[in-house]
DNA sequence: CGACGGGACGC
DNA sequence: CGACGGGACGC
């Protein structure tokens, strides 16, 4: 493809050394641009060099030779199994599928490759490798002396003074640079930044993207790695796209982030809106990694209904983005990256070529995953009448990398073993493998429950359904609050930090049946609902309302909402400080185990990362990297003077408080909590969150916001506390500020007889459609939570 | 029941 | 050392 010329190369190269000489000389700012003022010495410079973070995890960052298959912690986004990035797709990726450079991945161990990539020197990507004369080695690669990022959405009146300040809170930025036309000077609306590491991209991601409208803006700035850049640091250049429909119209994409948070790393939620800027009520969600698609999908596609609405949302991998007229050719000529045909499974390419639907990744294997299950096995599954799986997939398209990646992660998590879902799967699955991996994750016995079914009448095929489905079900009950919990996890590899709470370990037991799951997650919640379902097989009486008998079970350990909300949260804070402390004391023993246990069957990469990410993680949160273990998470990532100009984030900069996890409830009814920076989740509260919410005592004892409604409601169904932090965490873009979503999925707090949404959701606007689901909830409540999902099985509308 | 924004490499 | 034609949808 396109390869630039070698002299292009070369110069790159030598720019590169370049820079990197200029990273050793801590050079803050390489460029004589003008200083701004914002930029003078960051005093903290110390603790964010790169140098530092090295000293963090050096090894750490091998994105390049560790095939994470669960995008560590803060890495950014995500690692995608490369597969090789041979040209051939047909298909018109949108331009937003994958870099358009369609380039290749880098040296990743993991899966089978069918084509092998051209060598780094050859990866050039049109926009600069950086290395390419380094050689491949990790640590030459580890040795990247920048990592840019593409900034859109910058009005081209912006300035580098203006820009500057703003990313640089996240990290040291080595250089800003506009984009303008050669000819007109005009500038472009965007512009390029660039990082000495990849935790700062990361960070200014997270922390930017989508997130802070520049003066003049019309939209907030989008971020991202620059074309190739993705490609280069091996974080893979495929995105998986997801098609969400039925959704609340008025919600934020911060919010469709946050249920899509329990599943994976995002890389982008996109909403479609008209031109008055409405929602249009379906939109676009980015995973990194298939295997957190999937697991979205699995988890929500036909299964979570969002408040205000009759149907559940719809969650498919979208079709290929339609060329707009007289748009080129599909960008990446060669589909993007990410998808080979595997040599040996003779897929077409054409399907193959779309990450967005499910294709070889690994490259190898039966291809026909997909397929086989939509039709009948899996049936319309449990999005029965909302177009199954069926007529999304093409029959060809097969989806080994199903059985390759989640495989060798499991592998990685070293609790998962196949062997035990393995036979249990029905012949449904053509690639029992495959299907298992992602369908069946409820042990057969559960799987064939008839008592199961009786909630989902509008399936075909009542015991191939989607895990989340059955969770409903048996979720009714809940007796085994801890072991559900240890079930499912967050998809951090970090998770494993948690094991004190999650009880890894044990959970193994369950998890046997979920084994196969999604990387986000250990086990599946269907583990729980199987468990539940042997407790009691035909209770669901709760439920009857809505299906959703993850409602009422939901809250395993409801926390004990004492008459004062106060009272509450000072317990609540004290427990959870407790446990976090000790927590973070296990943590580290609890991994070092771990990887004991593990290293000898498997490639220890996977648990590298898992350190790397617990420890990326801390440092992040942490305005000191070294001391973020014991200094609350709290205090703002930058202490750099520098303050921009009416940065939002100049005015949070005062108080120390800011903490950028909010609790949650996931779709399965189990509490997690979400960092919408670094976009991680976790089951157990963060002490970040503990000490965050306990800070947030002392200053204002009334909780502000929320209050009214919250009154409006039983002492009981108070939904937490919330209203501070995130107005801090939002302060940025308009679509954030206003409700505090937290409370999205805070509903299910064990109340009575009371559904989960009914208790805690407020009430949106009251959506008087569908009678029957409505007149469940509670009526009253304030609109301002917008967040009132309710959740309920597809079943629900009869 | 809704299907894709908007920008891309300066010295 | 070259770079994308031509048709365009029904369930």
């Amino acid at each position: 493809m396109m390869e630039r010329h070698r002299g292009d190369r070369d110069r790159d190269r030598d720019r590169d050394y370049r820079d990197r000489d200029r990273d050793r000389d801590r050079d803050f700012h390489p460029q004589p641009r003008r200083p701004s003022r914002f930029t003078d010495g960051p005093p903290d410079e110390q603790n964010r060099s790169p140098g530092n973070y090295r000293g963090g995890f050096s090894s750490g960052r091998r994105a390049f030779e560790s095939p994470p298959r669960q995008p560590p912690v803060g890495d950014n986004g995500g690692f995608y199994p490369p597969a090789g990035g041979p040209p051939g797709g047909f298909w018109p990726m949108g331009g937003e599928v994958g870099a358009p450079e369609g380039g290749f991945v880098n040296d990743l161990p993991g899966p089978p490759r069918p084509m092998p990539p051209p060598p780094p020197s050859v990866t050039g990507q049109k926009r600069g490798f950086p290395f390419s004369g380094r050689g491949s080695s990790p640590e030459h690669f580890d040795g990247k002396s920048f990592v840019k990022l593409f900034v859109g959405s910058v009005p081209r009146t912006v300035t580098e003074q203006e820009i500057r300040p703003l990313f640089e809170e996240q990290g040291k930025v080595l250089e800003v640079a506009l984009i303008k036309d050669k000819r007109t000077g005009q500038q472009q609306g965007c512009c390029f930044i660039k990082y000495a590491t990849s935790e700062e991209a990361d960070r200014a991601i997270r922390a930017l993207h989508n997130q802070y409208t520049l003066p003049g803006g019309l939209a907030p700035v989008q971020v991202r790695y620059a074309d190739g850049e993705r490609e280069r640091l091996g974080n893979g250049a495929v995105e998986y796209k997801l098609f969400v429909g039925s959704l609340n119209k008025l919600v934020t994409e911060k919010e469709v982030e946050e249920i899509f948070a329990p599943y994976g790393r995002m890389e982008d939620v996109y909403l479609m809106r008209d031109e008055r800027k409405q929602s249009r009520g379906c939109g676009f969600v980015k995973f990194s990694s298939k295997d957190s698609a999937m697991a979205a999908i699995n988890a929500l596609n036909g299964i979570f209904t969002m408040r205000g609405c009759d149907q559940p949302l719809i969650v498919r991998f979208a079709d290929p983005k339609r060329p707009r007229a007289g748009e080129p050719r599909a960008g990446p000529a060669f589909g993007g990256p990410g998808f080979a045909p595997s040599p040996t499974s003779g897929i077409r390419p054409a399907a193959a070529s779309n990450p967005n639907i499910p294709g070889p990744i690994g490259g190898q294997g039966p291809p026909n995953a997909w397929q086989p299950m939509s039709p009948q096995n899996l049936g319309p599954s449990p999005s029965a009448g909302i177009h199954g799986f069926g007529n999304q997939f093409p029959p060809r398209s097969g989806d080994t990398a199903i059985s390759s990646t989640p495989g060798s992660h499991l592998g990685a998590q070293g609790n998962l073993t196949e062997g035990s879902v393995g036979g249990t799967v029905s012949a449904a699955a053509t690639s029992p493998h495959n299907f298992k991996q992602y369908f069946s994750q409820v042990p057969p016995s559960s799987q064939q429950s008839q008592h199961i079914s009786p909630l989902q009448k509008p399936l075909e095929s009542p015991q191939h359904f989607p895990p989340p489905l059955q969770l409903h079900q048996g979720a009714g009950t809940y007796t085994q609050a801890p072991t559900s919990q240890a079930s499912m996890r967050p998809h951090n590899p970090q998770t494993g930090v948690q094991a004190p709470y999650s009880q890894p370990f044990p959970s193994q037991q369950l998890n046997s049946s979920t084994g196969p799951v999604p990387p986000q997650f250990n086990v599946q919640p269907s583990a729980t609902a199987a468990m539940a379902l042997q407790h009691r097989p035909n209770a669901p009486s709760s439920m009857t309302n809505t299906h959703m008998p993850t409602s009422t079970p939901q809250q395993p350990l409801p926390y004990q909402q004492s008459p004062s909300q106060i009272t509450q949260m000072l317990s609540q804070q004290r427990q959870t400080l407790q446990a976090s402390f000790q927590s973070s004391q296990l943590a580290f023993s609890q991994l070092q185990q771990q990887v004991q246990m593990m290293q000898p069957s498997m490639q220890n990469q996977p648990l590298q990362q898992n350190f790397q990410a617990s420890r990326q993680q801390s440092q992040w949160t942490g305005a000191t990297p070294t001391t973020a273990a014991s200094a609350p998470a709290v205090a703002l990532p930058s202490e750099s003077p520098s303050t921009p100009i009416g940065s939002a984030a100049a005015a949070a900069r005062p108080a120390p408080v800011k903490c950028n996890w909010t609790e949650h409830t996931s779709p399965d009814g189990h509490k997690y909590y979400y960092n919408s920076v670094t976009r991680e989740s976790r089951w157990v509260k963060p002490e970040e969150l503990a000490l965050y919410e306990q800070q947030q005592q002392k200053p204002a004892v009334q909780p502000p916001l929320n209050q009214p409604s919250l009154q409006a409601i039983p002492n009981q169904q108070v939904t937490q506390t919330q209203p501070p932090q995130f107005q801090t965490q939002y302060r940025h873009t308009e679509q954030f500020q206003n409700p505090p979503l937290s409370s999205m999925y805070q509903a299910p707090r064990g109340v009575g007889n009371m559904t989960a949404q009914e208790a805690s959701y407020p009430q949106l606007q009251a959506p008087p459609s569908s009678g029957n689901d409505i007149a469940r909830f509670q009526q009253g409540a304030q609109p301002q939570a917008t967040q009132d999902w309710a959740w309920k099985s597809n079943s629900g509308g009869t």
